[in-house]
Formats: C-alpha cells, structure tokens, sequence
DNA sequence: CTGAAAGCGCTTACAG
DNA sequence: CTGAAAGCGCTTACAG
C-alpha cells in the first residue's frame, strides 16, 4: 500500500475588489470626529479621555473592524514582545517539552514564540543575526553540542537566556541559564541500582554538550561519582547518538557480556534501544539485567517492561528560561525566583535485584 | 530523590553606557559619504548604483555592523515574511512531526515560523487575531475537534492554509489544505488482519476532528468500509483519548473479551496502552490478538513486540502546507504542485496469523 | 547613477 | 481633555 495524498484549492484567497485593506487608527479618527491621537489614547486606555469621546471612538473601532498594526506599534515603541527558540532538535522528549513550556509561559506573558532550528548545514551566526534581527529576545536550548555553540555565539547586546544541560564550569559569567540537577539524578539512579545488588553499573551515554574530555556531561558525572563512592571501578561508557537505533546498537555490545546486570542509559530512548537489544540476546529484565533510563518520556510508563527512568521538569525549565529572558527585556523586572526544576526518580518494572 | 534546579544570573544585559544602539542606514550613509536611499539601494542589491559607491557603502556596512531593522522593513514593505501555525498539541507524534516539516520548509524559504497552542481555555478568536495581528499567514493543523474549530474561525481576509485529518464534506469551498489519505490506509490495514484470518477487527478510535455523527473520521470510515467490503459486522469502537493511558482503559476492556483476536488503532501511544492492557490480562501479541497502530512513532520499532503501524509523512504534509499558504501570499506564485503525502503500512511483530 | 520627499501605522512629547 | 508635530527605520516613486 503507498496511497497518494490530496491537495485542495478552494478559497483561495486573493483581495477582492470590495475587500477594503485594514482600518487604521486615522480611519478609526475619522468615523469617531476626532484627532488620530485621540485614537492611540483610547486603544492604548489613557486615563485622560473624556468618557464620552472614548464612547464613540470604541464604536468606530468596533464599526470597523479595527485592530492595531502590530509592527507598526514594535517600531514606534521600540520593542518587540517575542522570543525564538533557538534549537537543535523539537521531536526529542526533552526538546519538545523544554518548547512546550516555553511556549506556555510566552502565551502568558502576551509574548510571541518563534522557534528556529540549528542544523550543522547552516551558518550558526547568519542563524542567530537572523533570529535577533526580529527584535525580541532569544532562548537557546543548550542541551547538545549544536545548541551549546549557538549560545556561546549570542551578540552580547541581543537578550538570550539559555536552558542548558549542566552549569557552566567556573565562575564563567555567561547568560542568564537555567538547568537541572542532572548529575545528582544519575547518581542517585546509580546508587539505586548498586543498592539493589548489581556489582557495577554500565552506561550508554547520550552525546555531550560540550567538547571537555574530562567528562561526558552531568549524567555521566553523576553515574561516575556513584560508583566511586561505592569504591567500584566505571566500565567504559558505550552509546553514539541519541535514539533508540544508537540504544539498540549499544545495547548489542552490552547484551554480549555476561558481566552485564545493570545499565544506565542517557535517556528513554537509547534504554528502549537497549531493551531491544537485550530481548534480541534473550536475556531477560529486570531478572537478568535491570535498565534505567533518563527524561521519562510518555511512552515508558507503557512499553513491557515498564521503564525505570529520572523524571524530568522540562516545562519547568522552559518556564523558567522565559522568566529569565523576561527579567532582562525589562531591566527594571526581577529576576523570577528558580522555578524549582525538581528531578524524580521514577521506578518502575526495568530495575530490580537480579534473580538469575 | 527530588532534586531541586538551579539558576544562574551571570551576565545580565542592560544597556551599558558605551554600548550605543544599532546602526540604522543614516549612519551607514554618513559613514559611506552618500544619501541613505543609497543605502537602501546597496542592501536591497539594486542594480543601479556604482561598483565603487557600493564598495564604499558595503565597507561602512561592514564596519558599524549594521543590519537591516527587520521591522521597519515589514512596515515600509507592507508584509511580513512569517508564519505562524496554530495547533491545539506539539507533543504528540502527528503535530509534532507536521511542526517540524513547516518549520523546514519556512526556513528554507526564509520566513519566520511562530507557534502558538490552542487551549480550550483562550478564546479562540483572540487566539486567532493576535497570530494574525503580526502580519504574517496562519497554518493551523486541524486534526482535533479544535483545530478544526479554529480553521472555521479565521477571518477570510487573513492568509491560511491547513492541515486537515480528511477532505472538507462536499464541495465546500473552504481554506487550501492537505491531507493524507487516512481512510485508505485504515482501510488497507483492515484488509491485511482480516487477510490473516482473523474474524473481524476491533477499533480503539482516536477523538474525531468533527462534529459529523455519521462517523468518527477517516480513521474509523476507513476500518468500516474493509469490514463493510469483507461482509463482517463492524463491533462497537472504543477509545476515549489520544494517549497510551486511553488506549490501555480500552484495552482493559478489550483484552476480556475472548473474541477479540484483531485490534486496529488510531494512533501508536494508543496501541502501546493496548499492548499493555493485554500483556497484563496474560494474552499474548501476536498469537492471541494481533495490533496494528497508526502514525509510525519514533519508539514503535523498538517496543516489544515491536508495531505495526502506518507510517505518515507528516513531515511532508507540514511542507506541503506551507507551499499552499505561500501560494496565497505571493498570489503571482503557482500552487505547489501537490507534494506526495504518501502513507505506507509497516508490517513488524505485533500483527499475524492466529496461533492459539 | 544618486539625492530629496513622502509614506508605512503607530507612539511620544509638546502645546493649548 | 484633545490636537498638531516629529520620529521609529525602512521603501517607493519622483526628480535630476
């Protein structure tokens, strides 16, 4: 079956000849008998206006159907009220949440959302001069190596925030940045798991954001910590993307070795792979080997085995992100109290005590 | 465990006292020694200025860092090169999927692409003015009840285009819009379980997008037909929802009823709850109940047992919207040429012969 | 090839 | 309380 989609033309629209473009203010001025001015002051809810003139000025804008230009207002006023999302991805559970409440928050706020996406093909800063010339505000998400140079490429005098995978290293002053608690989550998934019984915990690594070879990322912090602590030497970490085919591919290297009880995986999608791997190797979980994931996608409360995974606010950071940028656009604004990003490690049928 | 997030406020912007405000073409001009409209002339590459008043012109561009203001652009040109699509999700696969095609598709034609959701809350033709306010075209994605609602309500004058779940009924002269064919593909996908030997195929329906009593979309028409053309009585559909917790309550109910060895789903995250719902009342998939979802979602190759389904080019439909809402714009331009918005049924493990 | 004028639709002081 | 002027940063005819 390959069945050919359809396209339809009705209504196409084209000005008609009796089709008057938009009123303007002048039009409003002339219905209502009054200055033009006098119609910015109604629209614009002036205290000083007589109640009756702002009557009938109400009544020619009602009459015509009359709504301000909103680019004509940005110019004059000076100011644009919108964000763009500056982004590497929108279909990933993370991303898509983290645009999510972004795009709450924004609509709260009367802000307009755009959302641009960083592709390696593109030049990163015709990207970003572009995005910035729209005259709002800017919130990258620094989440992966892509977003992570979009953000350090930022003109200093365009207002950005930044939802990023980890703080930045030192006292770097950099953009006003909201992130999780991502290494505490992954160790204490870590520590869960080594609670449990496992002698060590293998991981399948999401891509890092930055280029320091100390580490790769938070999570893979996190994981490393554990084990330290508990005086046990990290295995190699395994993993080279972020889907569930890259699981599935890291999953088939671990599922070969009999050493193997307890994964880690950098999110839900690479431990489905990883599922998938070990069901192909016919090893069982969470009797033969336990999984976690990371993020809590939708699907995993569902998928068989159920997945243990670490909850994750994204919509909360977006939220969080808006406030910070917003703080900036209005100097006079408070920085918004941390929307706390809390972090939750979810159990579920993945993880357990091995019983083989 | 439950983390709480941080927030870093390093770097705030604020004006500094050195740091003057963008270049505008009268200090280009200054800079260059010419009239701005020579500037004008030089950023908008028209082709009557000297090779040497342009490279002059170029150097002070290059030199103040100027960039043209994007708004008084719009305003003096009297269009916006925008979109903005209206959609009541951006979560699930099909939305989010559709988003990302219209967003490659506006970048590539180098508009800016606003997203703005549909709530049951927000006034729905507020909603609608405001997007149209900024001057830009609207897409809305129309395959719930209030994205539909929300293609009914846009002014006729403001731009538009959509994407619909099936065809407007009869020869209503409606917005320009795409749509893949649901309906074949249901039925198709009906075709195939019944071709396997099951007796009938059950339905677990995904909320309709219209008020038509006389079916529940595409979907359902397309799954009655093949039973209809296969002489089987179509049993009651169930399904109250779009996501994998709907999908496992109508699973529970399912799942008791012995007779039940085919299930046809409207979506994946409502087959993955059906999954569930079965492998929970013990019976097993594909020997007991074979299940077919809809849509191809990322994860559903790599659950197990790993889906059926039916792959949609969503991507395909959100750029193939677009190309209509441009056609409208430039009313010069030619209606794309219909993109092909194929749909393919993807056979894998979780649908086959009977075998119990 | 290049400059002076008017206008896009609004807002912000400034008068009265 | 209300009107006349100037300006936001561009473009589009119109002159020269």
């Amino acid at each position: 079956m390959s069945v050919t989609g359809h396209t339809s033309f009705g209504g196409r629209v084209h000005r008609a000849p009796g089709q008057r473009k938009a009123a303007s203010i002048r039009d409003v001025a002339r219905a209502a008998d009054v200055s033009y001015q006098t119609v910015s002051r109604v629209i614009n809810s002036h205290p000083s206006v007589r109640d009756e003139t702002r009557r009938r000025v109400q009544e020619a804008i009602d009459a015509l159907g009359f709504r301000r230009n909103a680019t004509a207002f940005a110019l004059a006023r000076g100011v644009t009220r919108s964000v763009t999302v500056l982004t590497s991805d929108t279909l990933l559970h993370g991303y898509a949440a983290t645009l999510q409440g972004l795009e709450e928050a924004s609509r709260a706020a009367g802000f307009t959302l755009g959302v641009r996406l960083l592709t390696p093909e593109d030049d990163l800063d015709q990207t970003i001069a572009a995005a910035a010339d729209t005259g709002g505000g800017l919130v990258v998400i620094g989440y992966d190596r892509l977003g992570a140079a979009a953000l350090d490429r930022v003109p200093a005098q365009v207002p950005c925030a930044a939802v990023v995978e980890a703080p930045p290293p030192g006292r770097t002053p950099g953009r006003p940045a909201v992130w999780a608690d991502d290494r505490a989550a992954a160790r204490a998934a870590t520590a869960h798991l080594l609670a449990l019984g496992h002698p060590t915990v293998h991981y399948v690594a999401i891509p890092a954001s930055t280029g320091t070879r100390r580490s790769a990322g938070p999570r893979a912090e996190g994981w490393r910590l554990a084990l330290r602590a508990a005086g046990v030497a990290a295995p190699a970490p395994s993993g080279r993307g972020w889907d569930a085919q890259a699981g599935y591919e890291a999953g088939r290297g671990l599922a070969r070795n009999r050493e193997v009880t307890a994964i880690l995986c950098g999110n839900d999608d690479l431990a489905l792979g990883v599922l998938r791997a070990l069901h192909h190797a016919g090893r069982r979980v969470p009797q033969d080997v336990s999984v976690i994931g990371f993020d809590d996608a939708p699907h995993s409360a569902f998928v068989t085995p159920s997945l243990t995974t670490v909850r994750m606010d994204f919509q909360g950071l977006g939220r969080a992100a808006f406030g910070l940028l917003r703080a900036q656009l209005d100097s006079d604004r408070q920085p918004p109290a941390p929307d706390p990003v809390a972090t939750t490690l979810v159990l579920r049928e993945s993880s357990g005590t091995r019983t083989s």
